[in-house]
DNA sequence: TCTTAGTCAGACCGATCGGTTTGTAACGTA
DNA sequence: TACGTTACAAACCGATCGGTCTGACTAAGA
């Protein structure tokens, strides 16, 4: 990696920490300068905007996201245990949070809904990726025989993604993980009562 | 009500609006100048700093919705009824939003919690106000053998409010009223099925 | 080793930020 | 109708915003 990559993907990971937690608008060009510890020229050279900066810190931020859910996937066939992998993947960052600030799938929906529609583009593309995530191993699971025939894929995606987003709201709110973990519980309870097949 | 009175209730609704869509840090005092018609001065006359109109307005935001929810529970005895006119109040408010933005609880719980102590700790308040209305709605079915006397009120509350919530910002980033819908159906399975007793 | 393309610091820009001050017009009261 | 109060407009403030530009330094290729 010559050094301007270097530089332009340490800034895009510093950017990605600082946008998930102060947001978009709540992060100044400044803090960006504090956090790299690069001046304007430094970071202007490698970026056109701090537009451009936000867009490709929100993919990487996403990116790293995908690839820990990749790796809890990994190796997994049963529809259940790949859902129950899921819900194992957000237990862990209770503890350890793989990028400080939460969800930033989340974050940035809210965030930029009203205000920043390229930006919410991107929330969607990358809400869309999750949701097929979920989607294909419920349609899986139906062809395998593990999951009953009339479960819907788009319901279980909504609300699974739903009630663990909504609980790791309140767990930012309040500092506390039991939130998670009781709507964790719940959907395992969910998928092994309401979805699966029994074995 | 005084003619000063008047003008701050005003500049409290609208500006209720503007931050529960654009954010505390994302609207400035010319979007509040905008949306009011006055000036700086105007504005200034009624409050101390910008902090303190968005403390206010989220007051504001929050006292509506309570009311909506107060509406819907009055009448309604059954723990079961109650639950379920909470969840239709949000199915009214995917056609009908009281209030531009989506919920203002959620909003500011995701926007401040890394950046705004003051705003977090009212968004942690008015969060567990509208826990513990669940929480006694759970409480007084189980005292009247509506619900099974298993049910823990502090998971339903965090159950309910989780999906809702992650459901709510679904729809936003969509803009499509089915996150909410199937988030609702779910929610009523879940009281009908795994909390009440049957009649 | 010399050259050169590329990296970054830092001064600078106009616009806008949140907030203050002052003047004035409209108000309620008598 | 006269007077004291106050609600508001508008000019103004220093700081900071996102962004540009120039020049010096640096690292890599010949």
């Amino acid at each position: 990696m010559s050094r301007a990559t270097e530089t332009k993907t340490r800034i895009i990971e510093q950017a990605a920490t600082l946008f998930n937690q102060k947001g978009y608008a709540g992060s100044s060009m400044s803090d960006l300068m504090r956090v790299t510890g690069l001046q304007k020229g430094g970071i202007y050279n490698h970026f056109q905007s701090k537009d451009e900066i936000a867009l490709e810190a929100f993919d990487f931020a996403v990116n790293c996201m995908q690839q820990k859910f990749m790796g809890a996937l990994k190796g997994k066939r049963h529809a259940v245990e790949r859902l129950m992998a899921i819900f194992s993947v957000y237990e862990q960052m209770a503890d350890d949070p793989l990028l400080q600030g939460g969800c930033p799938i989340l974050n940035t929906a809210v965030e930029s809904d009203d205000t920043h529609p390229a930006l919410r583009q991107r929330a969607q593309l990358a809400m869309d990726g999750w949701r097929s995530v979920i989607q294909r191993i419920v349609n899986k699971g139906i062809q395998r025989g593990e999951l009953h025939s009339t479960v819907d894929p788009d319901t279980v995606a909504t609300i699974s993604i739903a009630t663990i987003e909504g609980a790791v709201m309140l767990g930012k709110l309040y500092g506390d993980p039991i939130y998670v973990e009781r709507a964790l519980n719940h959907l395992k309870n969910y998928v092994q009562n309401q979805l699966a097949t029994p074995s």
